[in-house]
DNA sequence: GCCTATCTAGACTAGACAGTCCAGTATGTA
DNA sequence: TACATACTGGACTGTCTAGTCTAGATAGGC
């Protein structure tokens, strides 16, 4: 919907789908890597290797670009259901998952985008809706759905599948990714983040797992 | 250190202290609006009511004036270790504190002051640094201290009092602060808040507290 | 009351950037 | 082949902004 409408006669020349695509690269390489004030049209149409008039065929305005690249990165990220194997114990699976989530958290591409959504939240925040249902919402849906069902096995003593996902999923995010989204100098060193995910599976399980 | 070193000799007419801190006042709240980028130091210098030269001679430049803005406003926000009543049971002081930490998390003034570090965060890393150390490292800091204690006390069981800390504090984060940071337009109640606070401290007791 | 520095008001420079316009060229469809 | 449209490249407009400069008014310290 974000795309200009061509035309619904199918004359003359159609758009070329190749351009749009690398106009797209090159706009999510530069929003991440400049936000949306610092990445100028002039440089994302160079670095596309494309006219400055064709990125404006193909987008009518800077906000309608910025919000086609956080739409295409959104779907890249959806996690899925086959991720659990329900046949591994809980304790296991549990880390699995903290472990996975954890380092998605740490993922430079990852962080620099929600910088730019924290950035950007005042002026659209209708882009945040879209990260956030495609992202935290997903992902605490898709927890929760797991704990839900090794609640109803009696592996686990979890009332409210929701929450508790939340409370693992949000814990996760610790030290490591906030200083990650700050970019402080001083960061904790890997193996630090990889014992505090295994503490949070810990906590976790001596609060819900099986007295 | 930000603010434009006065003359070794104090002759002539001084820098006057009530400029400066209307400068402050009004770049505060201009960069906690606007941005580092949105905010222009015209429009600063009209709201503080001074001169745009009348800035520059107390600050030398937009990325001093910054600085100085955050700085300021971090000291305002240090929390003290006097806040701990080491008379109340474990459990009520851990609400007590998660909920004061809960809705200092949500307050606009603090979220808007995170997303322009965010926004910020990869040209000036140092910043966040000064907000990290007072912020959320001197947080954790001083509950892990209170946990510590309470551990000897034998009325918790908890190994690593920072581990602990920085669990059950970035636990409390949740989707509340994350709504508030990216500004998402359906953002959880607030009795949903206060009972997912109270989630959290009952899945810290149940994990560490005694058996 | 003099000296010195601050402060004001506004003009000014230099550069950046979103978005438009145009003339010419390329290319897919009918 | 003819048409309609996409694409190029570059010039252009209008706007905004950081930072400088100047001339004159103001006010504190000695």
């Amino acid at each position: 919907m974000a795309i200009a409408a061509t035309d619904v006669s199918a004359r003359g020349r159609p758009k070329s789908k190749t351009k749009q695509r690398q106009i797209l690269e090159a706009a999510v390489e530069l929003f991440l890597d400049k936000g949306f004030d610092g990445a100028s049209m002039d440089e994302i149409a160079v670095r596309a290797g494309v006219s400055k008039q064709t990125v404006y065929s193909h987008f009518n305005n800077k906000e309608e670009l910025f919000s086609s690249c956080i739409e295409q990165k959104c779907v890249s990220y959806e996690l899925s259901r086959e991720f659990f194997d329900h046949e591994l114990p809980v304790r296991d699976m549990l880390e699995r998952i903290a472990h996975k989530f954890s380092s998605m958290l740490l993922a430079p591409e990852v962080v620099r985008m929600k910088r730019i959504l924290c950035a950007t939240a005042e002026q659209s925040p209708q882009l945040s809706d879209l990260f956030f249902e495609a992202g935290p919402r997903n992902m605490v849906a898709v927890l929760s759905n797991y704990l839900d069902s090794k609640a109803a096995d009696g592996e686990l003593e979890v009332e409210n599948p929701e929450t508790a996902a939340r409370q693992l999923l949000y814990m996760l995010h610790g030290e490591g990714h906030n200083c990650a989204l700050m970019n402080t100098t001083d960061r904790p060193p890997e193996e630090a983040v990889y014992a505090y995910v295994d503490d949070c599976v810990d906590l976790f399980m001596r609060a819900y797992g099986p007295r």
